[in-house]
DNA sequence: AGCTGCTATTGGTATAGATCAAGAATAAGG
DNA sequence: CCTTATTCTTGATCTATACCAATAGCAGCT
C-alpha cells in the first residue's frame, strides 16, 4: 500500500490540523509546509507506554495498530488507525502516552510538536475547536464500537468490524467493497475480544453464505444488504430489558 | 445522598476548570464564583442524544449514567460519573450530543457554557492543557477499561467494575471499602455486557466467598486481595498469543 | 394502606464459542 | 532455493453464560 501523492492535498486540506502548515490564503495551493513528515516500516514503533509526552501526530498514509497493557501485562488492541488519524492524544493526561503505536505497513505521520501546538492554540480559535473536535471524534467512535461490542454476538462483531473498515475507507476515497486487512487474524480476534479459530471459522462461514470473500488479506465485500443485516439480529432480551 | 457541602472547595480547586472559576488570587478563598449551578433529580435528563452542544458540564454531587443508542436503536450505557466528572465533551464532534446523562440520584453540576469556555481557552495555557487532559483521561480511562473487558469473563468484569467503583470513591475522599451503588443491576449488566441474571449470581457468589458483602444496593468489599486476584486469571491463550 | 410495576434472586437447560489438537499455507531468513 | 517460523484453517470437545421461567421483595402512586 503506497502513498497515493494524488490524494495528499485533499488529505491535507481536511486535517483537523491544518491550520498548523497552510495559512488562510495558502490552502489552495498544493505543496504543504508540513513540520515533520517521517516514513516508518512494518513493524516500527511510534511510540510505546510511559514514553514521554511531546508531540501528537497524524498518520498521513499507511495503517498502525494501539495497544494498551491490560492489567496483567499482556497486550490489548485499542484500534487500528487509517490516514487522517490523530495519534497520541492519548498522552494529553500523564505527559506520557497511555498506549503504543506499532505500524502495520510502510507508512507516514506528520508530527506536531507540543510547544507549536500551544502556541498555534493560543492564536487560532479554529484550531482550538478542530482540535477538541478531533478528540471528541477519537472518544465517540471508539466508545461506540467497544459499547456495541460488548452485547454482540461473535459474528456480529465481525460483521461490525468489517463495515467499519469500509466505511472508513470509503471515506478516505479507496474502495469499501474491496480492501487488504494490514492486520492479522490474531490482531483482530484481539480487538474484537474473541479466539483467533472463531475469527477464521466466521470468515470462512461468511464466505460460504454470499457475504464477503476473502483470500488471505483480501477482503470483497459481496452483499452489504446481508451484512448490514446481521447487526441487527440482537439478542432479544437486551432490546427488550434496556429500555 | 446529599450534597457534601464541606467538600465543595477541595472539589472546585482540583476541577478541571477551575480557572473559569477563581482567580489566581482567589484560589483560597471558600466561596465559589461559579457561573451556573443547577440541582437535577433522580431520573432527570442532563442532556439527550441529538440535542443541540451549547455547554459542557461537571458533576459536583451526586452520580450519573451515560448512553449512546446502539444501531438497532436500543440503549446502551456508555458509563457512570462521579462528582469531578467533565460531562457533555462528545458533543465537540458535531455540535450535536452523542450521549445522553441521566442522573441516579439528586445531583448537582456546574455550567459552562461554549462561549465563555472559548473566550477562557483563548486568554489561559492552563486552561487549554487542562481542558486537553481531561478529555485524554476519558479517552484514555474509558477506552481501557472498556477494552479489557473484551477479554475477560463475567467474575472478572464485575471485579473489575466493583475495584473501578471503589477507587474512584477513594480519589473522592469517600470510603472506598462501603458504598451504594445508585445504578440498577439492569444498568449494570448493560454496561458490563452480561445478563442481569449472571450479575445477580456473581455478586450472592462472591459474598459466599468472602470477598464481598451485599446488601441491596449497599455493597462493602471484604477481601481486597481476593478481589484482585481474581483479575489476575486471564484466559491462558490469551496470554500466550497477543505477545 | 393497598395495588401495581419495577427490581432482584434463584433454578434449569441449551448453545455459542473457548479451548485443545493437528495440519496446511504462507512468509521470512540463510 | 530450501529450511524454519509464522499465520491461518478446520475438526472435536467442553464449559461459561445467555436464555427461559417462577417467585419474592421494594418502591411509587392513588
Amino acid at each position: 500500500m503506497s502513498i497515493n501523492t494524488t490524494q495528499r492535498p485533499s488529505l491535507c486540506q481536511q486535517c483537523a490540523m491544518s491550520s498548523m502548515c497552510f495559512s488562510q490564503a495558502e490552502k489552495s495551493k498544493v505543496e504543504p509546509k508540513v513540520r515533520s513528515h517521517k516514513v516508518y516500516h512494518k513493524s516500527d514503533v511510534l511510540f510505546s507506554v510511559g514514553q514521554t509526552f511531546d508531540a501528537i501526530y497524524i498518520l498521513r498514509s499507511g495503517s498502525a495498530k494501539s495497544s494498551v497493557l491490560a492489567n496483567s501485562g499482556y497486550e490489548q488492541i485499542g484500534g487500528f488507525h487509517y490516514p487522517g488519524d490523530l495519534i497520541g492524544l492519548d498522552g494529553f493526561d500523564n505527559r506520557a502516552h497511555a498506549q503504543s503505536i506499532k505500524f502495520l505497513e510502510t507508512s507516514s505521520v506528520c508530527r506536531i510538536g507540543l510547544g507549536e501546538l500551544d502556541k498555534a492554540m493560543a492564536i487560532s480559535a479554529s484550531l482550538r475547536f478542530n482540535l477538541l473536535q478531533g478528540m471528541s471524534h477519537v472518544l465517540n467512535d471508539e466508545n461506540k464500537f467497544l459499547l456495541s461490542l460488548n452485547n454482540m454476538n461473535s459474528a456480529q462483531r465481525l460483521s461490525s468490524f468489517l463495515i467499519d473498515l469500509s466505511s472508513r475507507f470509503e471515506e478516505l476515497g479507496r474502495s469499501g467493497k474491496v480492501f487488504d486487512l494490514t492486520m492479522t487474524r490474531v490482531d483482530i480476534a484481539n480487538y474484537l475480544g474473541m479466539a483467533i479459530e472463531t475469527v477464521s471459522r466466521l470468515l470462512t462461514q461468511m464466505q460460504s453464505e454470499q457475504i464477503i470473500e476473502v483470500e488471505k488479506r483480501r477482503v470483497r465485500i459481496i452483499d452489504f444488504e446481508k451484512l448490514n443485516q446481521s447487526l441487527l439480529q440482537e439478542r432479544e432480551t437486551s432490546l427488550l430489558r434496556t429500555a
